[in-house]
DNA sequence: GGATGTGTTGAT
DNA sequence: TCAACACATCCG
């Protein structure tokens, strides 16, 4: 008799969204199958059959996002739905995106992957239930050198302005120390020979090419650097002091070994009057991770792409 | 004929 | 904006 209201009993914030469907359990709420309860998650609607229906309303109108035999599933896409139309700070039914957690990748290259779709191509996989598929995939791709690699499947790592002697003649990039020992593999690993002679890494770049860059510790100078390989670089990208280089990795690592890095690098402003030609296409690049580390689901950057 | 999605309304 | 309910439409 206290409850008179028993719409939202609080859901548990902390399940997870990962099979969806070929689990239509009916061990939920084994009360009476007969009058069809209203759903316990936000946007999800009975269905007469007994399934559940998902929707979310935009601008006076309903969008349909499909029927699930799961009433967790249609929550989930309802999840989905409401990150990719308002945003991060979208009221969902459950905490934390659902597809990407304990998936092994981080929750911002799925905002990145939703920044990516528009909602017509979102809300299709939703009814079609390829999201978490494509989602995967997507995140998978690139890593057979095919393509580059999608802005939102790298993870950030650091970036540095690169002072003279970056691209001047010798031949070197000084890797600041601290992100240089959280982020590269240690010098010392079996793989670079055990003698301290450093080791060669790849790094891809924004149009997807691969570059070797020899890593090492300079003990006279106590410092990181990037040697062999990296004046190359430096030419071919037509790096001036001032300009940014950014280094990532892939936002999806099931282990250390397996891990790819990238670099881009963004011209600086001042550098960018001088127009150097040489880069007019590799702009791009500079785009690509501003873009990733920018991304904003939920503002007008996105509203353009929502038409279709 | 069952499943799916829309029309529509009333509540918040 | 949201969900309940009715019902038109789709599809095997």
């Amino acid at each position: 008799m206290a409850s008179s209201k028993p719409t939202n009993p609080e859901v548990d914030n902390d399940m997870e969204c990962s099979s969806p469907e070929s689990g239509a359990e009916d061990a939920v709420e084994s009360s009476s199958p007969v009058a069809a309860p209203s759903s316990r998650f936000k946007g999800v609607v009975p269905q007469p059959n007994g399934r559940w229906g998902a929707q979310i309303y935009e601008k006076h109108s309903r969008v349909w996002l499909g029927t699930f035999g799961d009433e967790e599933a249609a929550a989930c896409a309802y999840d989905v739905a409401a990150l990719r139309f308002r945003g991060r700070d979208a009221v969902t039914n459950h905490q934390r995106l659902p597809a990407a957690e304990g998936a092994g990748w981080s929750s911002t290259s799925e905002l990145a992957f939703l920044a990516d779709h528009s909602k017509a191509e979102i809300v299709d996989m939703l009814r079609k239930h390829t999201y978490d598929d494509e989602l995967r995939q997507g995140l998978r791709r690139g890593h057979g050198r095919a393509q580059p690699t999608p802005a939102w499947a790298r993870e950030f790592l650091f970036e540095k302005a690169v002072t003279p002697s970056d691209v001047g003649k010798l031949n070197r990039l000084v890797v600041p120390k601290q992100h240089a020992e959280k982020h590269f593999p240690p010098t010392t690993a079996a793989a670079a020979g055990g003698d301290g002679k450093g080791l060669l890494l790849n790094f891809e770049d924004g149009q997807g090419k691969v570059w070797r860059f020899r890593y090492s510790y300079w003990n006279s100078s106590q410092s990181y650097v990037l040697t062999k390989g990296w004046s190359r670089f430096v030419q071919e990208k037509g790096l001036c002091a001032g300009d940014t280089v950014t280094f990532s990795r892939s936002a999806y690592v099931m282990n250390d070994t397996d891990e790819q890095l990238f670099i881009d690098y963004k011209q600086s402003s001042k550098n960018d009057e001088a127009a150097d030609v040489a880069t007019a296409d590799e702009n791009e690049a500079g785009h690509v991770a501003v873009k990733l580390f920018g991304v904003d689901i939920g503002g007008a950057g996105m509203a353009g792409s929502s038409g279709g």
